[in-house]
DNA sequence: AAGTTCGTCAACCGCCGATAC
DNA sequence: AGTATCGGCGGTTGACGAACT
């Protein structure tokens, strides 16, 4: 006997999220925090799937991420850390706080692939670009090794110079390019936006750490008794207000920096680096 | 101005390891 | 111990807007 069936995927809505989708979904996991995806929606008042609602959460509505373009210090880490990661866009993200793995994996295979091979680099190998061969004869039909571009998932990540090692106790965790204060004091892109947020907030039960029924109905605010400021913006709004009118919309006191339980135990080290 | 192509990115799909039952 | 689900990950798709013809 397993667990219930994540959804039933009948009459669950897919496609974009809408406006209000978002806020029922922020304000649901600011009060009660997510105890298991499974039952967010639900509870949430969404016709979505749990999957459906935590990837939204998670390349979206997280309040620490930041928006817009990577900055080259960052572009710069991504690239070494695909040199030595491959693939792992989860474990690249992890060590470029305020970026998801969706992100980044976007902005390689948009961005940073281009360059590098205008730059005569392989995006897959890192290594320099082999000079192009005239086309192989009919005849000769054994293909030459290495393909220009084999599907990727077939490799296995280039050889690590040096693996990252990612237990704890021995990983020398470079210090992330962008520091945790960094964060709260966003970069000028997102400084106007961040600037009418003093990020002054933590639903407690934001941070509890795991599925606390206690904690999400403790602290809960029922669902039903969203102050009504909290749908009086849209999506736009969301990201306009900042998250301290976002939260304080949504009725949460007020008195902790909001961003504290994503990096408090942040190692930087696996997908637990965001706390919720 | 209209049609076409290209680039971007949010969201979905399917797989896998961990884990609840 | 075995089974089924959850949560997370990486790959892929498709809608949309921008650039180009």
């Amino acid at each position: 006997m397993g667990r219930q069936p994540c959804c039933d995927k009948v009459g669950l809505k897919k496609g974009p999220w809408t406006a209000e989708e978002d806020q029922k979904l922020v304000a649901f996991l600011l009060t009660h925090g997510h105890c298991c995806w499974r039952v967010v929606p639900k509870l949430a008042g969404l016709l979505r799937c749990g999957k459906s609602c935590r990837l939204r959460w998670t390349n979206y509505l997280r309040p620490d991420l930041k928006r817009g373009l990577l900055s080259d210090d960052e572009e710069r880490l991504v690239i070494d850390l695909h040199a030595q990661l491959g693939n792992r866009w989860s474990k690249i993200a992890a060590r470029l706080p305020g970026r998801t793995d969706n992100e980044i994996k976007n902005h390689w295979n948009t961005h940073i692939k281009k360059k590098l091979r205008k730059m005569g680099i392989d995006p897959v190998t890192h290594q320099p670009l082999e000079p192009p061969r005239p086309p192989p004869r009919e005849q000769d039909a054994t293909p030459p090794p290495p393909p220009p571009e084999p599907p990727e998932q077939q490799r296995p990540p280039p050889p690590p110079p040096q693996e990252i090692e990612e237990s704890e106790e021995e990983e020398q965790e470079p210090s992330p390019l962008i520091e945790p204060h960094e964060i709260t004091a966003p970069p000028p892109a997102a400084a106007a936006e961040a600037a009418t947020s003093n990020c002054s907030v933590s639903p407690a039960s934001v941070l509890s750490p795991s599925c606390s029924s206690s904690a999400s109905a403790a602290s809960a605010v029922d669902v039903a008794e969203w102050p009504e400021p909290m749908y009086m913006f849209g999506m736009d709004g969301i990201m306009d207000v900042g998250w301290n009118g976002l939260i304080s919309g949504a009725g949460v006191d007020v008195d902790v920096d909001p961003f504290d339980h994503y990096y408090h135990d942040a190692s930087f080290d696996d997908q637990d680096v965001w706390i919720i």
